[in-house]
Formats: structure tokens, sequence, C-alpha cells
RNA sequence: GGCCCAUUCGUCUAUUGGUUAGGACGUCAGGUUUUCAUCCUGGAAAGAGGGGUUCGAUUCCCCUAUGGGCUGCCA
């Protein structure tokens, strides 16, 4: 039991206000493998406390974008568990019991200051030079149940004026928390404000509600950006007032937009590379934004290009499993400063995990040429594939480079023989035809015998437009295999298409 | 404005007081491929600046600069 208790759990636990993007992607996977290094449990929650900004489909989003990298939680949303429930939105009633104590003994208080009378202060310290913050300095100056006899407060809250439930902070004590990569960070409490930890419409704010069930689920270790710090005190403050002791703190480096313009985030969707790992279907402007799985990715790549991000083992390897991480992973060698995202890289790790998957892509290709009704031996397709593979970045690029092995090109791209003369293009074409003709079926010496009919000084040329007739472009494999590829009759039959396609043009 | 965090090649990073500061992506050059790509070899490329501490600082401390975060009845 004692084990039990002192074992890791951690949560990730993002609010379904829009969809999820490579950052949240990439402080759940830290969370899930740190759960599963350390034989932890990893907890699935969502942070619903705000109805204003909830966005419909977004927790479906969430939660497919997190199955497709294979992030799966151990607790929580989609798999149940005994610290439940685990939407913030059917947990009122806990809050509720908690800010009561808070209310108490004297940690919290009632404030009944509206909207302009709040904006009417900023106004005047406005004036006078100075910040507003609802702290210390200026409470004594508000509405509030601190300013305010018991008589006054019972009848505020008897006629049912709104009142939100503030925290309250005593100044004049140092804070010194400890992060655990980035050591101890230091706060003076006169810096702090007067947090809002109940909302007027009763509901409690991210701060008090996670707060609250971070100790309620036995939460170890709280692993989230570091856009976070400058709360972590709050935080730590709120367990104090409850005479909690805190859970380790683990805060993540950022990951930035290449323009300079700050952290990535899903509301600005127009930065330089993509930021869902699946589409998501933006109602309110009609489209269809399309992830990293719809880009092509494999999971398994954006996982791994994703963990080093802010992550590494200490090793030259760089390819990684999930399963493998979920064994070395560790908190230390996470690193403080913020990262820059690289699209490039990205599509090398893709390329590594291309070649891992030389059955997909032979799969994508059957599919691609039974669609295209054309009859193919598996033999044949699985030399084409070992013959192209190192040739893809994706597997959808697959067809493009393989086409010329199963069926004639349909366009050619002349530009670089239009200057040549045409008369002479079709006599040379005409005699790589004979030379074929000539040859045995089996191919087996082309090499050496096409070498020898071919004029010396213009070989290249001659090659080149071989391709041309072949492929339809100067690009692709060594022209050879092509040609035992395809065969002899295939090869002289697209010789005289290309010639009937120039005779067309004269 | 206030507070907090960070700072090694263009990017991701190694090196936690003594290294010719290493690797990867990208880039450039050469080679292979009679094309293109892959691949191989090689090159260019970094400790923000200034002060300390120390026999010795990329590494520890301070200041400045730069970047970033927070400063919401958002999370």
């Amino acid at each position: 039991m004692s084990n039990h208790s002192s074992s890791v759990r951690v949560r990730f636990a993002p609010s379904p206000t829009g969809p999820i993007h490579l950052g949240g992607i990439r402080t759940a996977l830290y969370n899930y493998l740190f759960a599963k290094k350390c034989k932890g449990t990893f907890i699935l929650r969502i942070e619903d406390t705000d109805p204003n900004r909830f966005v419909e489909h977004s927790e479906t989003h969430i939660l497919e974008s997190l199955k497709w990298c294979g992030i799966l939680p151990d607790e929580g949303v989609g798999c149940g568990g005994s610290s439940g429930p685990y939407y913030q939105s059917q947990r009122g009633n806990i809050y509720r019991f908690y800010i009561h104590q808070l209310l108490q003994n004297g940690h919290a208080y009632y404030a009944f200051d509206t909207d302009q009378e709040i904006d009417q202060k900023k106004k005047e310290c406005q004036d006078r030079g100075i910040m507003f913050s609802y702290n210390h300095r200026f409470r004594m100056e508000l509405t509030n149940s601190l300013t305010m006899t018991k008589q006054q407060l019972h009848s505020k809250l008897q006629e049912g004026v709104p009142y939100v439930v503030r925290f309250k902070i005593r100044p004049g004590k140092i804070l010194n928390i400890r992060d655990l990569v980035r050591g101890n960070i230091v706060m003076h409490t006169e810096h702090l404000d007067d947090k809002i930890l109940l909302k007027s419409n009763g509901m409690a704010t991210y701060h008090l509600a996670s707060t609250i069930d971070d100790y309620l689920m036995r939460i170890t270790h709280v692993i989230r950006g570091s856009e976070w710090i400058p709360s972590m005190f709050l935080h730590v403050l709120l367990y104090r007032s409850f005479g909690w002791i805190s859970p380790h703190f683990v805060h993540l480096p950022l990951i930035l937009r290449k323009d300079g313009k700050g952290k990535i985030s899903k509301r600005n969707l127009d930065g330089n590379f993509p930021v869902f790992p699946i589409q998501w279907k933006d109602l309110e402007h009609n489209k269809v934004i399309p992830g990293y799985r719809e880009l092509g990715y494999f999971p398994e790549s954006f996982v791994n290009m994703l963990v080093l991000l802010g992550w590494n083992p200490g090793k030259k390897k760089e390819i990684f499993s999930l399963h493998e991480l979920e064994d070395m992973f560790s908190l230390n060698r996470i690193k403080k400063s913020n990262v820059f995202f690289d699209i490039k890289k990205s599509i090398w790790f893709n390329k590594q995990y291309v070649c891992k998957n030389k059955q997909k892509v032979l799969f994508f290709l059957y599919e691609k040429l039974t669609k295209r009704s054309i009859l193919y031996k598996k033999n044949y397709v699985v030399k084409v594939i070992d013959l192209t593979i190192d040739r893809i970045y994706f597997i959808h690029e697959i067809w493009s480079h393989t086409f010329y092995f199963f069926v004639s090109p349909h366009t050619y791209d002349i530009s670089w023989l239009e200057k040549k003369d045409k008369h002479f293009i079709i006599s040379t074409l005409k005699n790589l035809y004979h030379v074929l003709f000539h040859m045995e079926d089996s191919l087996e010496n082309i090499k050496g015998e096409f070498y020898n009919k071919i004029k010396e000084d213009k070989k290249r040329y001659i090659m080149q437009m071989m391709r041309l007739a072949l492929i339809g472009c100067l690009k692709g494999i060594d022209l050879i295999t092509i040609i035992r590829m395809i065969g002899k009759e295939e090869s002289m039959k697209r010789i005289q298409k290309l010639i009937d396609h120039l005779n067309e043009k004269i």
C-alpha cells in the first residue's frame, strides 16, 4: 500500500476550447513518457471550467489526436478510474466545498466590484502613473468583504448581488519554489494579485479547480508548459492554505513560431508550419485545416520529431520508437530554453520511417494499381519498391516515382530537345529501336551490347533520349534497370510512341 | 510599465571548470548514378556583450542586451 501512495501520478489536462496543437501533444507526451518510465499512472482530465470558451468537437479532436499518436491514458476521460469525475464541469460541488473552507479561515474573501468599478480604478491608477492590480495595495479601497461589516456582507449576499471569491495573498513573504528542470524560482508575494477563485457564475476558475483536482487525484508531478510559471506561486499558496503538500513542478520550454511572433497557439493558425496533429474542421470559417496525419506523416515520425523538441537522451541516436522512449525518458534531460520547430527536419524524420515501413508503401502502391485497373505481379511490385523507396519522403509520393514501371508516359518533357534537329532525333530513336529489336529477349548482355552500338561521343545525349521515351522526363532510376524491368517489347513500344508523338509535332 | 524565465552553428542539440566545442537537419563542394533523387566523402557554420570568481571559464556570480512568458470572472 505504501508503495502505491508514493507511485508517480501525472496528468494531461487540456481544455476543450479548440483543436489541440503540437505543443499540447508534446506536453501530453512528456507526461505519458514520464509515467511509463516510472511505472506510474497517466491521467487525462478535461478542464472545461469556462463554458463561454467551449468549442464543439474540440474534445474529440484532442482525444483522437492523442490516440493517433499512441499516447493513451491509464485513467481519466475515456477510460475511467476511481478519482473521477474527470470533467471539471462535473466537480462543482467539490470546488464549492473547498472554497467554503478558504472563506472560513480567511484565505479568501468575497468581492462585489463591477467591471465598471474596476475599470474606473484602473483609470485612476493610470492617471497617477501606476499599474492597478487587485492586490494587498488596493483591496481595502474596493468593494469586498474585507471592507464591509458582517451585516453589510450578509445583506449583500441575501440580496443576491453577484460576487466573485478572491484569494487573499499576504505580502511580505518570499517564495522559493523548486522546479525540477529549472531549479529554484524566487518570488516576493507582494508581486502577486488576489486571483479570482470562484467566478460570479458560481464556477471555479482554472487555478482553484486544477489545484484541488491535482490534490484529490494524488498528482505527484505537474508537467506543463512554461507559460504556467507565473501561476505556480498562486498554486503553491493555494496548496498551503489548504494545508496540503504541493506536487513537484516541471515547466517545459515553449515551442515558438519561426516568424518570431511568440508561442504557437490554436488562435494563430497562420504560422509557417502545420500545428495540428490531425485535421481540424473549422466550422466558424467553414474550412478544413489538414494535420500531420493528412499531410502524410507517420504518427511514429511525428512523435519522434516532437519528443526531441526540448528533450534529448544525450546519445547520438535520433530515431526512437515510443516503446524505446518509454524506457529512456528522464525529466533531467529536458531543456530550459524555448525551441523553434524545423519543418525540414520533420520531413527528414518521416523519410526514416518510410524506409522502416516498406510494407505500408507496398500496400499503398498495390491499392494505387488496383484503383487504376493495372494488373501486376506482387514480386514485380516488391522489386519496384526496393528500387525506388529511398527517393520518397512520404508514402503518397510513391506513384510519381514508380508509374513508369507500369504504364507508358502520357506526356513528354521535350523542352530540352527543342533546339535540336528533329529529323536527327527521330533517326536516333529509330536506331535505338533497332538496337533493341536485335537483342535477345532476356536482355542478359544489354549493357555491353547497348553501349557498343551507340556512338561514343553522343552516348549521353542518346541515353537521355531513351529516358525520355521510357519515362517522359529526365528523371528516374538507372535506365538499364528500367529496360530490364519493363522488358524489350514494352521498351520498343515506348520508343515508337515517342517517335509518333514527335512526328505529329513536325 | 511590473514580475518571471531563458540565451552553444540558420534550426534541434552534446559538452554540468581543463574538448582542435561533438552530432543531426539544412546549406555548399566533390564522388557515385551516362538523368534526377538517394547514397558516400569533405567544407563553411556557434558559446549575445561586458564585468567578476578561478591557475583556468561555454560551464559559477553580477550587469546589460536580446528573445519569450505572465500581468483575464482564458486555460
